[in-house]
DNA sequence: ATAGGGTTAG
């Protein structure tokens, strides 16, 4: 019977003749293999031994072995594990196992469909290993995100005595990034420079990527300025490290010396810088880089437009942003989240819950940042009885469990709206671990409606968690200064000399003629200091003919009232306005950054100024952005 | 035969 088949077969062409070998050997490694529904049945008809087949081949064209290249490039053309699975089995029946290209191929498919246990077996398996297959079982490990493994995996391959080498310490090194575990990190680090792998490209961009993304933001510019060549890779690594650490200013001088240099960018580095201007705020700096994307033609995919979204609306100009939105073909969740976002900040809760309609009607499922967004934004409006139900729709219509960020969302939107007792109850009701955003913003609350005992008690678990940061004891003695307890003021304030804190101090920036300016409090250092003085005067003239009133309030030393005026009319922000209004020509919008929220009596200032002066200012805060305009905020004086 | 960098909140 089986001789009969044989002899039969030797009529065919070649071609088929290897073709039905082909699908005999499969059947066998389907049994043999993972469970695979998928073997046809024609295999199981055609079941001879291929063992014998092969040694029984009469003559020489057909007893040819089969090329491993062949089995590659099916590997090559395989579209889905089912269709890898099948190939191993035929591998293993024609012996090809013991290919290491074949083998290699066949370890790197299973791992990039992330098939890891069946990666792993084959692994322990293979009785030859290269470079190439430790790289690739590890690369497995890593896009599945089990870093355990990989470092399971990097320790056998050292007790093997594999030399570590440039294609798989990379992975090692993201692992150490990814769990942001600096110790571990620095460890590979010192395996780098044993083997003198620090030089290499690769190598050196994952350790300038692990160290930013572990905080340590000056050894990866160490690391970055010690390489030799630096690829557009390393750079973009370099450029996000810094908008991250909360310096895009550094971010945007490191693209400025790109441009300077040969480098061409890509669209990968093009959303990194973008995402930087916006982190940084500066609407000249983002209609160059928006230029540079025009003329270099870059399309705008759901990324790159995300970024300019963001980009837009953080440096003030929402209409801009809701432009790039509009021309996006493609939208996902992130991009109608970051719109969300931006109208909130903006302070158009109603736009807001527009886009939040449409992204529903889109068919996209909102996610917990998009609530996060959309609960700031009812709150920044005051949208209170919109975002108290659109807390409790979360876990009931989209099954979202709300998070801290959510509860703090909520006691934002009823703290400020007065409704403290709710806020507190929530908070009490909370069985999730509390952290320090939960309680700012009920001390923040609490500042505004001035309810010195509920502050008391957020202040101190705020201490608590984190007795060195002075933002905390500054916001309690505001809290204090508002109600006129001066003493609490002072204690707090010796307190904080005792433990040697200090304030963080606040500073406004502007960007004028691509230059930036920055101003803190009573700041004599600006060359046009004196101009700036005199055209404050004059402006406040101006002003209080109008009706303005400085209120000293919001001065929290204990000084005289007319010391308390000259110090309140000092502030950085009315000292950046009035530079803009000396050194910028009249219907130019003045547009401020600052890092702290903007005082009161300063946002008095503003609307006054932008009546008197017919100037829009657009002020951007550390909380939202405060749009001026004909002596009216955008804000609705609620922030 | 193997390798990397990008978007949203706080």
């Amino acid at each position: 019977m089986l001789k009969l088949k044989l002899s039969s077969k030797q009529h065919f062409p070649l071609a088929t003749h290897e073709k039905l070998r082909f699908f005999c050997s499969a059947s066998t490694a389907a049994s043999m293999a993972d469970t695979d529904s998928t073997t046809p049945k024609l295999m199981e008809q055609n079941s001879i031994n291929p063992q014998i087949h092969i040694q029984q081949k009469p003559d020489p064209p057909f007893s040819r072995p089969l090329d491993p290249q062949h089995f590659v490039s099916a590997l090559l053309h395989s579209k889905s594990i089912s269709q890898v699975k099948e190939i191993h089995g035929k591998v293993v029946v024609n012996g090809m196992l013991q290919n290491l290209v074949v083998a290699n191929k066949l370890l790197y498919l299973y791992a990039q469909h992330r098939a890891l246990s069946t990666a792993y077996l084959l692994f322990c398996d293979m009785k030859e290993r290269n470079s190439v297959t430790w790289s690739v079982i590890l690369g497995g490990f890593s896009k599945v995100g089990d870093f355990i493994g990989s470092f399971g995996i990097f320790r056998k391959l050292i007790q093997c005595g594999v030399r570590p080498d440039n294609y798989n310490l990379p992975f090692v090194i993201r692992a150490c990034r990814d769990m942001a575990e600096i110790t571990s990190g620095k460890i590979v680090h010192g395996v780098v420079v044993r083997y003198g792998l620090e030089l290499n490209r690769f190598v050196g961009a994952a350790l300038v990527d692990m160290y930013a993304k572990c905080g340590e933001i000056e050894d990866a510019r160490k690391m970055f300025d010690d390489m030799p060549s630096r690829d557009l890779v390393t750079w973009t690594v370099m450029v996000r490290a810094y908008a991250e650490c909360g310096n895009p200013y550094e971010s945007l001088f490191l693209f400025d010396l790109m441009m300077e240099g040969s480098v061409v960018l890509d669209k990968f580095a093009m959303v990194t810088v973008v995402s930087a201007c916006a982190k940084l705020g500066a609407m000249n700096k983002a209609t160059l880089v928006h230029d540079y994307l025009c003329k270099n033609k870059f399309s705008l995919d759901v990324v790159l437009g995300t970024a300019m979204i963001d980009m837009y609306s953080k440096c003030g100009c929402i209409e801009s942003a809701n432009d790039v939105f509009v021309r996006m073909k493609e939208k996902n969740v992130v991009s109608w989240s970051t719109m969300i976002a931006a109208y909130g900040y903006h302070g158009h809760g109603r736009e807001a819950l527009d886009t939040f309609d449409m992204m529903l009607s889109s068919g996209t499922l909102p996610n917990a940042i998009t609530f996060v967004s959309l609960l700031y934004a009812c709150s920044h409006s005051g949208l209170i009885e919109e975002g108290v139900r659109f807390f409790a729709s979360m876990w009931d219509e989209y099954s979202l469990r709300p998070d801290v960020k959510h509860y703090t969302c909520m006691v934002d939107l009823l703290g400020r709206a007065g409704r403290l007792d709710e806020a507190f109850e929530l908070v009490e009701s909370m069985t999730m671990k509390k952290d320090e955003g939960l309680w700012c913003a009920l001390l923040g609350a609490c500042r505004i409606h001035g309810h010195v005992e509920m502050a008391e008690r957020a202040a101190n678990s705020l201490i608590q968690l984190q007795p060195h940061n002075p933002g905390h004891y500054v916001l309690l003695s505001n809290v204090y200064a508002k109600a006129g307890r001066w003493k609490d003021v002072a204690k707090i304030r010796n307190l904080m000399t005792q433990s040697r804190l200090k304030k963080v101090p606040g500073w406004t920036w502007i960007e004028v003629d691509n230059k930036i300016y920055q101003f803190s409090s009573g700041d004599e250092t600006h060359p046009r200091s004196k101009e700036i003085y005199g055209m404050l005067k004059n402006l406040n003239e101006k002003l209080v003919q109008a009706g303005y009133v400085p209120d000293t309030s919001f001065v929290l030393q204990d000084v005289d009232e007319e010391v308390k005026v000259r110090i309140l009319s000092a502030h950085s922000e009315k000292l950046a306005i009035a530079f803009a209004l000396v050194a910028t020509p009249s219907e130019t919008p003045i547009r401020l950054t600052k890092n702290l929220r903007i005082c009161g009596d300063c946002h008095t200032f503003s609307k006054f100024v932008s009546a008197v002066t017919q100037r829009v200012i657009v002020v951007r805060d550390a909380n939202r952005f405060h749009h001026f305009k004909e002596g009216v905020c955008s804000c609705g004086d609620y922030w």
